[in-house]
RNA sequence: GCGCCCGUAGCUCAGUGGAUAGAGCGUUAGGUUGCGGACCUAAAGGUCGUGAGUUCGAGUCUCGCCGGGCGCGCCA
């Protein structure tokens, strides 16, 4: 079990503090109404400044009326005494205060050491967070229609899917990962169309799609469908189509899972339908009173929870839009137990998340339990030229040649590095070039891409670590008292922060700045080996320190790179 | 027209209302009789699109404007 974070543990300290300075009489309680600040500890951009600082003093001094130095100093006076009291575990060693009203806090030695050892007791628990309660978590994300491959245009909603996923479950959710499709209607009857077209050697229908996949479908229909599908009053169209996009889905499913990506759950639309979701969440809409009936079709009264227009659920000829299947599937959601349901869309889905949303009000379901992540576009580029794509006209990259072109781990290092938010260029060539280095063993070139400079350093301490080996050393069981000053210190520094990163991420619900910490780590390393002999068979009691506190980065290096499923060579 | 997102270094992008705005790449100048030089050190490079406002403090919050993307179906 590793210790709470510190910055936790220095949240809980200054807690403290301020109880005591109401205690002693030195502040007063704050009134019942008084907003009461949230207390920040946050890592000062400048080292001089210490390892934590609060602002505290400042967020206090308008409700106390009293200057932001003048509490800090008092607040400093109760930290160190709170640290200096019997049986205190306070990380906090010295507290100095600072021009505007910072407290800027230096840790004691002992609490790094009482981290890092921690990690080498129990390294599958470092990184462990619970920021907030365990939830049961539902993430549906990708959920193409099956009428081709995968292509670049998915490729971010499937990375960004699977690293919100991964950083919940590091925060102790409980996460699925669900895929959704529709493989009936016309979309794959034109599909199945196509097809047909293909196999007789006819051109492609208006509708219909092109491209080699086509023809590889057409190619591989078994005689017996195929006969099935051509007899006399079979249609032709329905039955291919059916087949084609089982296919399809199966190669989207094998597509995913070599990058890494595993759905729990697959849904189908028409499911939806035929086991009465839709009828069911509809029924619930109308008993609630927000449908209503205009122009032969049905609607739902999306205006009164602010939509800016009213919503089709049936169609005046009864057949029931996207839309109602849409609250269908959140009621079958919820029925298996989800707490919070989580849409990862592109934003050009923007327009859709308040009707969702607003159904989900509307049939009684709390509105902040249905969350939609919309993550911008991506411009891909090649030669400086856009890539520009069309699935019907079967120009388009696949999701398969990308990442057989920039590997995965760089991909995913991508995409996690940059916010879901911001519109992004991602250049292939350019991608492509550095891997190929990496291939033709062009190290200096390859690492130009700080995924594979992050990956050295762990493969790095792996050498080391056998190379110890071979000369009879071995990591010690704690690094107690070596981690005062010295390189040590700088590493210790950097690798205890990793728990907050991850918290961070769980609340943000985000990763770039897991890779920010990443690059900092492996500097931290990269600068320690530069300073510290590590296995040196004349001072075996301090190269056996060192080895702990360079496995405990080791540790921290492969758990950072996993929150971001990215693998962590041992060697390169 | 209305709504949502974006505008930060030459390029690609970070930046929970806090101290001197950062990283990678690129550019320039250096570093190895020791464990992987795929490494390290340093420099140059910024009116944070723009104008106002909010406050002890704004890249961050509010409003206007400029520029870019997306969306405004009984399509999915």
């Amino acid at each position: 079990m590793t210790p709470a974070p510190l910055r936790s543990q220095v949240r809980a300290a200054l807690e403290r503090a301020w109880a005591a300075a109401i205690e002693s009489g030195a502040l007063s309680p704050l009134p019942e109404d008084a907003p009461r600040p949230s207390i920040e500890v946050e890592r000062p951009a400048n080292p001089e400044h210490g390892d934590l600082a609060s602002n505290l003093a400042m967020k206090l001094a308008r409700p106390y009326q009293r200057s932001p130095l003048e509490l800090a100093t008092l607040l400093a006076a109760k930290l160190v005494r709170d640290a200096a009291e019997t049986g205190s575990d306070s990380p906090v060693e010295a507290v100095e205060v600072a021009k505007p009203g910072f407290m800027n806090i230096r840790l004691r030695p002992d609490a790094l050491a009482a981290m890092v050892d921690g990690i080498l007791d129990t390294p599958d628990a470092w990184g462990r967070v619970s920021p907030t309660g365990p939830r049961k978590v539902n993430v549906e994300f990708v959920s193409a229609n099956p009428t081709g491959p995968l292509t670049i245009g998915n490729a971010r909603g499937a990375f960004i899917g699977d690293l919100l996923s991964r950083v919940l479950e590091a925060g102790g959710q409980d996460v699925t990962r669900e895929y959704y499709f529709n493989d009936s209607g016309a979309q794959i009857d034109n599909l199945g169309a196509s097809v047909a077209a293909m196999k007789r050697g006819e051109p492609v229908p208006e509708e219909g799609y092109q491209g080699d996949y086509v023809s590889d479908l057409a190619a591989a229909v078994p005689d017996d469908l195929w006969a099935a599908a051509t007899v006399d009053g079979a249609d032709t169209a329905a039955v291919l189509g059916r087949w084609a996009s089982g296919r399809v889905r199966e190669g989207i499913e094998s597509s995913m899972e070599r990058l890494g990506v595993h759905f729990d759950v697959w849904t189908s639309e028409g499911r939806l339908h035929e086991d009465g979701w839709v009828g069911r969440a509809v029924e619930r809409l109308r008993e609630n009173g927000h449908v209503f009936e205009a122009n032969g079709a049905l609607w739902f009264r999306s205006t009164a929870f602010g939509d800016d227009k009213d919503r089709v659920i049936y169609r005046s000829d009864g057949r029931p839009t996207y839309f109602a299947a849409d609250i269908g599937y959140v009621t079958e959601k919820f029925s298996r137990g989800f707490e919070h349901l989580i849409y990862v869309w592109g934003a050009d889905h923007h327009g859709t998340v308040a009707r969702v949303r607003n159904a989900a009000a509307a049939m009684g379901y709390d509105e902040g339990a249905v969350q939609v992540l919309l993550y911008s576009w991506v411009r891909f580029v090649r030669d400086g030229e856009d890539v520009s794509m069309s699935k019907r006209a079967g120009t388009f990259i696949t999701l398969d040649e990308l990442l057989a072109e920039v590997g995965v781990d760089a991909a995913r290092w991508f995409f996690a590095s940059r916010a879901a938010t911001t519109s992004i260029d991602f250049d292939i060539e350019q991608m492509r070039g550095l891997r190929e280095a990496l291939e033709r063993g062009d190290h200096e070139e390859a690492s130009k891409l700080p995924v594979y400079y992050v990956q050295y350093a762990h493969a790095r301490i792996a050498s080391i670590l056998r190379k110890a080996s071979e000369s009879g050393l071995a990591p010690a069981g704690s690094v107690a008292g070596t981690l005062g000053s010295g390189p040590e210190a700088a590493l210790a520094r950097a690798i205890v922060r990793f728990p907050e990163v991850v918290e961070d991420a769980v609340l943000g619900e985000e990763t770039q700045g897991v890779t920010a910490y990443a690059i900092e780590l492996a500097t931290a390393f990269h600068a320690f080996y530069r300073d510290a002999r590590v296995v040196d068979p004349d001072e075996p009691e301090r190269s056996a320190a060192r080895l702990a506190l360079v496995r405990a980065a080791q540790v921290t290096l492969a758990r950072t790179l996993g929150l971001l499923g990215i693998s962590a060579p041992e060697s390169m």
